[in-house]
RNA sequence: GCGCCUCUAGCUCAAUGGCAGAGCAGUGGACUCUUAAUCCAUUGGUUCUGGGUUCGAAUCCCAGGGGGCGCACCA
């Protein structure tokens, strides 16, 4: 628990437009500041009548769409004798004289309280009458259809098991700006139905990937956030330290290395879904902190994780939308069709209309990305400009999820070169709408062969060259002990997510995404 | 980091150099079958902030802040 004074209201509220207001002054009139004093007398008066307005528990007999599950079919008009209690959010209410009807919703959905001074007798009527919109309520009553056929819990007793002292949004355009949907990230769960739906799906995607590995036998792991040299991938790391230990660690880029540590410990197949942090620029695609999910399959290579790739989002498809044809940039596209595969340099010499190969003398490739406006650096080898002629001549055309197979050796210093083409590896990056969802190789374990390919990447750095690797001695002595042959896999989470909840920014997939602090004004 | 766009009531949006408005929410009232309920009345503003131009600025200009998009970097 925080040290925070239990009363510290504008801390609570983090509403820099409140904290200087005078709550009692507020009593009259409207705004935000009135709205907020007008609830929170109410919760004094409630108090005062010995009623407490934040009760400590509820107990439910149904989810609303048990209700519904149940009584959904009743004809209009239809009374029971089914005694229910439901709990949940007060959305909308139509107060008619003598009748006030409600809608209450749950996680699971929503149904009307049908509110009759009759029924629940004069004062509890008029506590009706003072609850607000956003009010969390449980409901004892019977079930009912009016005589429209709307299914409703007739109320016989309501209790108020939260007081909501802030407004909600809009009740019918709910919250647009982007900024305060993603800063009130509970606000636009409130009011956005999109918004729910889209975090179900990343649950369902999740949960599916899961349940797709341990069908396969993948034992589900978790290693260190915190690293003392941050390998696995190219990317610059967030440094943090350890008091204790006087040590500056960096937050992981990758997975891979601890996992691969665990096949040469024998676990044969494991993965780990977890948070990773790179440092650098936020975008559409892009949040410092992101979600990976990595496995490792001993005794494979590169066409079995690529196996695995379009089976975990095949299932993760049917499991979360129930289909798997999904639509992209107003394409119909059926996941569940064979994926294309092609390497690299095939379609970057298509695209291009020239032949290009990390073979070729570097000149000739840095003519080529001057001719195509590639911006190019004088350390970058001819993998590399490969790779960037790839980018930016064929990337964007890969809508339909496609493999793109045989990345530069020079680009991928943990894969295992091309068993027919040394200045290629055996590695595929799976690119669906423009975009990499995922990254696997046949993993390198000649401990020599990856002791110079770390050189490599150390002299890199050490050139001024931020996002490269170092040398991972302790990573090499695993490899010294023996890993036996390897597919590995990378996976980006948020982006199966985007792409099955078919948003077009991380930051819709992402419950509190990366941004600047808020202001006082 | 650079370029473009954007910021008005709690929320959703008008007002394009001439009195800051509407709908919802709120408040008061009517209504026992509503369902974005309806009807009558009504409160509510640091127009993101600070400068400037102008008789007059939400509006034009400058600087700053938040956000979005694009580029760059990356997954």
């Amino acid at each position: 628990m925080s040290d925070t004074p239990p009363n510290d209201d504008a801390a609570a509220s983090g509403d820099h437009i409140g904290d200087h207001s005078d709550i009692d002054g507020g009593l009259t009139g409207s705004g935000l500041e009135a709205e907020r004093a007008r609830r929170t007398a109410r919760l004094a008066e409630l108090r005062d009548n010995g009623v407490e307005p934040y009760p400590y528990r509820f107990d439910r007999t149904h989810t609303l769409a048990e209700i519904r599950d149940e009584w959904g079919e009743l004809e209009a008009g239809a009374e029971t004798e089914a005694k229910v209690a439901v709990a949940g959010r007060m959305m909308l209410r139509r107060d008619s004289g003598k009748l006030v009807f409600g809608s209450l919703r749950d996680r699971s959905g929503e149904i009307q309280l049908f509110i009759s001074r009759a029924v629940v007798g004069d004062e509890a009527f008029a506590d009706v009458k003072e609850l607000d919109l956003g009010d969390w309520l449980g409901v004892h009553g019977t079930v009912m259809t009016t005589r429209k056929g709307e299914l409703s819990v007739k109320a016989d007793r309501i209790e108020l098991l939260a007081k909501a002292v802030r407004p909600m949004p809009d009740k019918w355009h709910g919250l647009t700006d982007t900024d305060t949907r993603f800063r009130q990230r509970y606000a636009d769960l409130i009011v956005n139905a999109d918004a729910r739906r889209a975090f179900e799906i990343r649950h369902a995607t999740v949960a599916s990937f899961r349940r797709t590995l341990t069908d396969q036998g993948f034992i589900e792991v978790e290693t260190p956030v915190l690293h003392v040299e941050a390998g696995g991938a190219l990317a610059r790391p967030f440094t943090t330290h350890h008091n204790t230990l006087d040590l500056d660690l960096h937050l992981r880029i990758a997975l891979e290395l601890h996992l691969k540590r665990l096949i040469v410990g024998g676990m044969e197949r494991v993965f780990e879904i977890g948070r990773i942090f790179r440092n650098e620029g936020i975008s559409t695609r892009h949040n410092p902190e992101f979600t990976m999910m990595e496995l490792y399959q001993a005794f494979g290579d590169m066409t079995d994780v690529m196996a695995i790739t379009e089976e975990l989002i095949v299932n993760a498809a049917r499991d979360a939308l129930g289909t798997t044809v999904i639509e992209i940039q107003g394409l119909q596209v059926d996941l569940a069709d064979p994926w294309p595969r092609a390497r690299m340099v095939d379609l970057a010499s298509e695209a291009l209309g020239v032949e290009v190969h990390p073979s070729q003398p570097v000149e000739q490739l840095r003519a080529l990305a001057e001719q195509h406006g590639v911006r190019w650096e004088q350390r970058w080898g001819g993998g590399k400009l490969v790779e960037e002629l790839f980018e930016a001549s064929a990337e964007r055309s890969l809508v339909r999820p496609t493999f793109v197979t045989g990345h530069p050796t020079e680009i991928s210093p943990l894969a295992r070169v091309d068993r027919t083409d040394p200045w290629l590896t055996e590695r595929f990056e799976l690119f669906v709408d423009g975009r990499e969802l995922a990254n696997g190789y046949s993993e390198l374990n000649d401990p020599a062969e990856q002791r110079a390919r770390f050189e490599d990447e150390q002299a890199a750095k050490d050139a001024g060259d931020a996002e490269r690797g170092s040398v991972d001695e302790d990573y090499l002595r695993a490899l010294e002990y023996g890993m036996p042959p390897t597919g590995g896999l990378g996976i980006g989470m948020d982006r199966v997510a985007m792409l099955l909840a078919g948003v077009d920014t991380i930051k819709e997939v992402i419950l509190f995404p990366t941004l600047r602090p808020e202001v006082e004004s």
